[in-house]
Order: C-alpha cells, then structure tokens, then sequence
DNA sequence: TCTTGTTTAGGAATCATTCCTATGTAGCAA
DNA sequence: TTGCTACATAGGAATGATTCCTAAACAAGA
C-alpha cells in the first residue's frame, strides 16, 4: 500500500470525484492502515495536519468513497462502523478480547459455492466470513474477555 | 420450535435464571420467530399481553440470556442488535433490500478449517459466514434497493 | 412466612451517526 | 484569468438505539 498523492488524485478523478486536501488525507490515512479505523480513528489521525477538520466531514467522505466503490464498510458487530479500502476478496478474524480486526486472505475461502436451502430467487452478490475468537495478549490477560 | 412454558420454565432453571413472565414471553417469542428479531420488535410482539412490558426489560432479559448462552445477537452490519434463541451452528443470508435475515444451514459450511496467514497464539472461538444479496421481491422492486 | 438478591419500569443519560445550513472551494467554461 | 455553480466543509443541533440509574416488585430458597 503506497500510494502517493497524485496516486490518490488519480484515483478520485477516475471515479468523478473532486479532489480536496481533507478528502485526499482521510483517503490515504485508510490505505495506509490495516487496523480497519473507525471515523473517529481517522479523524484522529488526519486532525493534527487540517485541524479545522470535522469529524461530520470524515463522515460525509466515508460515505462519499463508499458510494464510489473506494472504501467498504466493515460490518462486525453492531457497534460503531469500521472501514477498509482493501478491496481484494479477504475475509476478517476479530478479536473479542481487544476488538482487533486482521485480515485474512485464505484464497480457499473466496471459493465457497452457494449454500443449499436458499429461495430459488434469491441473488447473491458478495459473502464474508469472520472468524472470532482471543490473540495471544488477550488470551494472556483475560481480564479483559468480553462476554 | 415447539417448546411449551413449562420446557422454557425447566431450561430457566438449566441455567440457573429465575422464571418470571416478562422473561418466559421475551424468549418465547424469540424462539418462535426466524426473523432474527430486534429487541423492539420482540417489545412490539410481546407489548400486548403484558402492557407494563418496558423495552428496557428487553434489552436486559437479552443480555441475560445472551449471558446465560441461550441466545446469541446476530451481527449483521453495525445497526440495531437482532437476536437468534437458534443455537445450532448455522449462518445468515441478508437481502440488502428488505434487511430480511434468514438462516443458511448448509452442513459443509460448519467445516472450514482455520484459515492461513494468522499469527500463530491466535485462538479462533466461532466463525460465521454471512451471504449479502437481493431477495426474489426486492430483485423485482429495485426502487427500494439500498446502497 | 421472611429475607435477600434479582428483576422490572420508567426516566434520564450516552454516544455514534445524521441532519441542517451557512460558508468555502474545485473544476469547468467563457 | 475570471466567474459560475455544484459539491464540500464546519459546526451545531437533532436523532435514535442502547445503557445507566433508582425505587419498587418479586422469585426462590431458608
Ligand atoms: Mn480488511
Ligand atoms: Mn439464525
Ligand atoms: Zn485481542
Ligand atoms: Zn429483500
């Protein structure tokens, strides 16, 4: 993942996005990170350089890129949004302990066939699996174990 | 699905949790739906017969269960909570368009094996394989297809 | 029956996200 | 280069699911 601005801007005037300073640098911090971050993470990150940045913009830019197909929204639990501009096939393992969220790219697991018992008309267009379960720090302070 | 109150009443007492009214009915209307219903929903179902009910009482007696392991909340994007009393390892199709949940009980999906590239202390507890697509009715209304 | 810890109801609080709106600006065309 | 216009931004208010708090009710065991 090393994409430089023109990169980023290259990209934005492919999809017919207008290219802004805070839009190019919640972009580039959400390629850059593998933590899956929340919008306040970003807004976290990005805010020390713009900071007259608002957390309603790191919104509004979420949406802006997942709209254009830059940007999945990562769905585990129902807790709050987490995102990912990796948009190669891969699946997620959570812990439960730390709420950590690693990738996983097992290419077996982009070959899972449709599942038996569905209605006939129904059309499926994506699957993602998410392993759950403890990392080692977690598993070596349970104290921390979530229920 | 065809438990009586006097089997919710003895598998109450199984886990050791105090059979009240509020709580038989509560868990009763969840096992009795495949709607993966949210607590609101499980309010609405069960408001009538007791109109004291507090959707307060809901989420705790939920929590209760959830604790107890009679129940698991189904994580299906980061909206509202959708609760499930079906404990048999089973997974979800989600229609985009209506939000329907509906159970996907294919065998051969309960034996993936751990997946590659994990780092090596991490302990995988459950996975869950969640199906996103468009249902026959919402396929055939298109207006009402979310993003 | 008495006691005690659990459960309930209801209201207030929390907090992620969305809505509203005035101002700013990127990108295009003259 | 300049001006126009639609989109973007900031910031404050609103929303809505969930949790917190507390007093009263109650299930279950002694
Ligand atoms: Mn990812
Ligand atoms: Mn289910
Ligand atoms: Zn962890
Ligand atoms: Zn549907």
């Amino acid at each position: 993942m090393n994409l430089s601005l023109d990169d980023i801007q290259q990209k934005f005037r492919g999809c017919g996005l207008k290219s802004t300073p805070q839009r190019t640098a919640i972009y580039r911090a959400l390629v850059h990170s593998t933590a899956h971050p929340t919008a306040e993470d970003l807004f976290a990150q990005v805010s020390p350089t713009y900071p007259m940045l608002s957390l309603n913009t790191v919104y509004y830019t979420l949406g802006v890129l997942r709209k254009a197909g830059l940007v999945q929204e990562v769905n585990i639990g129902h807790d709050r949004a987490r995102f990912d501009a990796n948009l190669s096939p891969h699946h997620h393992v959570i812990c439960l302990g730390c709420r950590t969220i690693l990738d996983v790219m097992d290419p077996r697991l982009n070959r899972l066939t449709s599942p038996s018992g569905l209605p006939k008309d129904f059309e499926i267009t994506n699957y993602q699996v998410a392993f759950r379960g403890y990392c080692g720090p977690c598993r070596r302070s349970p104290l921390l174990m979530a229920t």
